[in-house]
DNA sequence: ATGTGTATTTGACATGCGTCAACATCCACG
DNA sequence: CGTGGATGTTGACGCATGTCAAATACACAT
């Protein structure tokens, strides 16, 4: 029903170095790109199934840069101008956008195989802001390079295309949960999505380590971080999940199931 | 910053026939088909600039289809294959989510020359539903044309990927209204969204006729259909704007900004 | 070790909005 | 012309969540 995006207990520990502001862009010659595409365990979540050789080695064409970036340094910002598209390699992303007063909105939490940028496409220009929220490294893909493979690859056509309606449906989600949903409703919505997404790339499905704040959950949910931590703390009351800081257990997804479910039962 | 649809005081009247549940689809001969797109007051909204006059054919080819929609029909719904995207020539549509308990989340209010059925590219299916609130009409595109078009003709290409990235761009501004915004901030954003498009198609900067009820626009903005209504009541008494039930004209446009502005003064 | 700043939890209290209810208005239809 | 159902307005009240504040714990730097 919608889109955030966690990190488990068994993730890759983040690199050391974690707040340095440098987003240092690498030049990947030719050859390690080709690894990279093609060994990338990633794949099947960046990329069409069912290509020829040939039609890989030309997606993988594509991918000419790799991008570290450190924990706190953002890969792109509001007002920057859009060029690439950028593929989760390792690492943990938030995007918010901020209104003229300061406020910060958070818009989504991206992990591993998931794209960052989409927003950029509408204007030439970002219209969000993008953040690691630990040490990560992203693949540029350049916009112009993506069109111009869509054209002669159909089956990337529609990928690319999917991707943007994907982005489009999970948003349609999030409205409905800030619509309509109360605080304990939207944080349980919150965790088993967030368990699911990790699942699918190798986590476990009832552990997670969050690697985002209080605050940073509660943006994305339309909550205030007390709240936030009351409904955690309510969980954990009720058996539903153990609360270590930012460790997750999740013991009942059944129930945190049930409580998405109806919209106003206490 | 967002992004609902409304219509003016002055937009075309409704046809006379309002609540037949149809929607049929009406066959365009080839030549109508050319006279529509080449003609058509919302090509600039449709579709990319610069175009020549065989690039131009070949789009229209791909319109081959025109379909009536009546008040209170459905366009499309959750769950229906995704064959076509539908470009708005007339009326004006809501689109929504449903929660499996029943509750009902707009997603956006579409109007003339606006795009409808994005969603659905995510899975061949749709995963929202969309009802026209007045008598509508509108061009289908079968997406797989467009998808060939797009490989033939760039401009072709980069439009689409715009309309998708647009409405990316739109549901952030919508997150952030819904995940920040007190009820007179939305409804003050809300108003001045929609005269904004409308007088991007010539209507009215100050007046408009809200098509739809204060519940589907208190479903939108997050809010109580009796918080909207008192929100109303609230500029009106503070001279806004003037409130005739559905009928609107926006007195103070400065000030409604100011409330959008400020997150949190009365 | 000690200190400083961030993150988190928890309590007490305030308030914006939801809920419930009554009433008015309008329109469709008999 | 009257009636019933949708729609909209307004008031009274309650509750979920925001706000403010204090205490704890931890990370990191000196």
């Amino acid at each position: 029903m919608f889109d955030p995006a966690p990190s488990t207990l068994t993730s890759p520990p983040p690199a050391a170095t974690p707040s340095a502001r440098s987003a240092t862009v690498v030049p990947i010659n030719s050859h390690a790109v080709k690894v990279a595409c093609s060994n990338c365990n990633l794949r099947e979540l960046c990329m069409p199934l069912g290509l020829n050789r040939d039609e890989l080695d030309q997606i993988e064409s594509v991918v000419n840069l790799r991008r570290k970036v450190k924990k706190g340094s953002l890969l792109f910002h509001n007002g920057e101008k859009f060029t690439s598209l950028f593929a989760i390699r390792t690492g943990f992303f938030k995007s918010y956008v901020a209104s003229e007063d300061g406020h910060e909105q958070v818009t989504g939490f991206q992990m591993a195989g998931e794209v960052l940028g989409l927003d950029g496409i509408a204007s030439d220009h970002h219209t969000c802001n993008a953040i690691a929220l630990e040490d990560a490294e992203v693949c540029l893909m350049p916009f112009d390079r993506i069109e111009e493979l869509s054209r002669d690859i159909p089956s990337m056509q529609r990928h690319v295309h999917k991707i943007m309606s994907r982005e489009i449906v999970r948003e349609n989600g999030i409205m409905l949960l800030l619509g309509s949903m109360r605080a304990e409703e939207r944080l349980a919505a919150f965790l088993l999505n967030l368990v699911d997404r990790l699942h699918a790339r190798g986590f476990s499905q009832s552990e997670l380590v969050l690697r985002m704040t209080r605050e940073e959950i509660g943006s994305y949910l339309g909550l205030k971080l007390e709240t936030v931590s009351r409904a955690f703390s309510k969980f954990a009351e009720d058996g539903l999940v153990e609360v270590d800081k930012r460790n997750i257990r999740i013991l009942r997804s059944d129930l945190l199931r049930d409580i998405v479910g109806r919209p106003d039962c206490a």
